[in-house]
DNA sequence: TAGATTGTTAATCGATTAACAATC
DNA sequence: TAGATTGTTAATCGATTAACAATC
């Protein structure tokens, strides 16, 4: 199976996202591609040709099976593979992070925290307790961890860069403004937020003439496309 | 100045920061878009292109001035202009947002906070009162806000939503993992998280092979790209 | 001046949409 | 069967990259 993209990762899981909340709630077996491209604002050719990119075959006259959609989203892109991630930085951000139940449904469970700050090392954040930094190296080699979440302040962030891909880590998630630099194989998964507030101080200062790139969301009742955008 | 795209937005806010960062720490004038293009990973002409889309001309042989770069981007996106923005759910995510001190860089003050459980109500977070959630509706009108920061359970959000466009509120920043629809003209950023999520499993599991989508770092000194993403 | 750099046009690339034969 | 739906190919669209004359 080719390589998905980014821009077809994240269609995936809105399809995802959006049929097993279904699922959840109402008794779906099938669904068109149709169906689903009106709900998510994409076009029914697009639905079909991801689908087709992840292996999943449609039953003429009929549609696609949804369990069998969520399996094999779930397969693809590797939620049903569960692996280790730890927190860097115990702050407001991480603590809220560390507090989440929402990333276990995506295979990421935490196991440990760190935080630099000696008053706060030894204490709880939704369950785990807080580790001194200085023990980062050595606990992501003995748990063979491969994700680290980044919520330390930006001078941080790039000398913990370094000592967590000198271990076995390949994939960070950065939350802070740093730009970071890492070894070829390892992926930076940034969370910029002032992207969000570029195009937020756009739009509010365009006034609200012009339509925009509907996402994930439609207003079915309203001709004009509602603005709904996202990071991925 | 025709609207702007939310990729080009994307690559403004990449220059600005990095320009804004290295004027505050070297002493540089001027800059090529070659230079710029190298250290974020664009290509000179797209940079260019960029500037030229915001109105700013270079000089032959020269570059470009990095303080008119910076204030022009700025004032296109509309950083210097600011805006009012409340917080919605003051749980652990809500509580991270209110204390920062990141956002009125890029134009926000947030002026009030709201959430619904009592307990909460009368407490303060980084430097506002909490307030109950039945005062949203008045205060949003009273200030004339235009901006509201959704971070409250995924259930509660389009009810809210309603609220606030049935108000002055033009513009939702979506920390819950709902769809949420709004009227034409209101724009809705999802921050959604699963999408980082979903990267992160689906790189983990195809082991580190395949080189990826080089977003703004770049790793010198080797020949591969790093992998390096972002939601925008 | 010579050579570096811009601004812009043309070529390329990739992703989305449209069209339609095959299927049940 | 007739008609709805898929899977796939072709057309379109938009964004990126390459090329290059104009400039200082």
């Amino acid at each position: 199976m080719p390589r998905l993209t980014r821009v077809v990762l994240d269609r995936l899981i809105r399809y995802y996202r959006y049929l097993a909340d279904r699922v959840a709630r109402e008794q779906v077996e099938t669904i068109t591609s149709a169906q689903i491209g009106q709900a998510l604002d994409v076009d029914a050719s697009l639905v079909r040709k991801d689908f087709g990119a992840v292996g999943l075959l449609g039953m003429s006259h009929v549609g696609y099976e949804v369990c069998e959609i969520c399996r094999s989203i779930r397969s693809v892109v590797g939620f049903d593979r569960p692996y280790e991630g730890v927190v860097v930085g115990a702050g407001q951000l991480g603590s809220a992070i560390l507090a989440s139940d929402e990333f276990e449904r995506y295979g990421l469970r935490i196991t440990a925290a760190f935080d630099i700050d000696s008053f706060k090392v030894g204490r709880r954040r939704g369950g785990h307790v807080i580790r001194h930094v200085s023990e980062l190296s050595a606990v992501v080699r003995e748990h063979g961890i491969r994700l680290a979440v980044l919520t330390v302040p930006a001078e941080a962030a790039q000398g913990l860069v370094d000592i967590l891909v000198a271990g076995p880590v390949r994939a960070i998630w950065n939350f802070t403004p740093a730009r970071l630099n890492a070894p070829p194989g390892v992926l930076i998964r940034n969370e910029r937020l002032s992207s969000g507030l570029a195009e937020i101080a756009y739009h509010l200062n365009r006034g609200m003439s012009v339509p925009g790139d509907p996402e994930d969301a439609t207003s079915a009742d309203s001709p004009e496309p509602v603005l709904v955008t996202s990071d991925g």
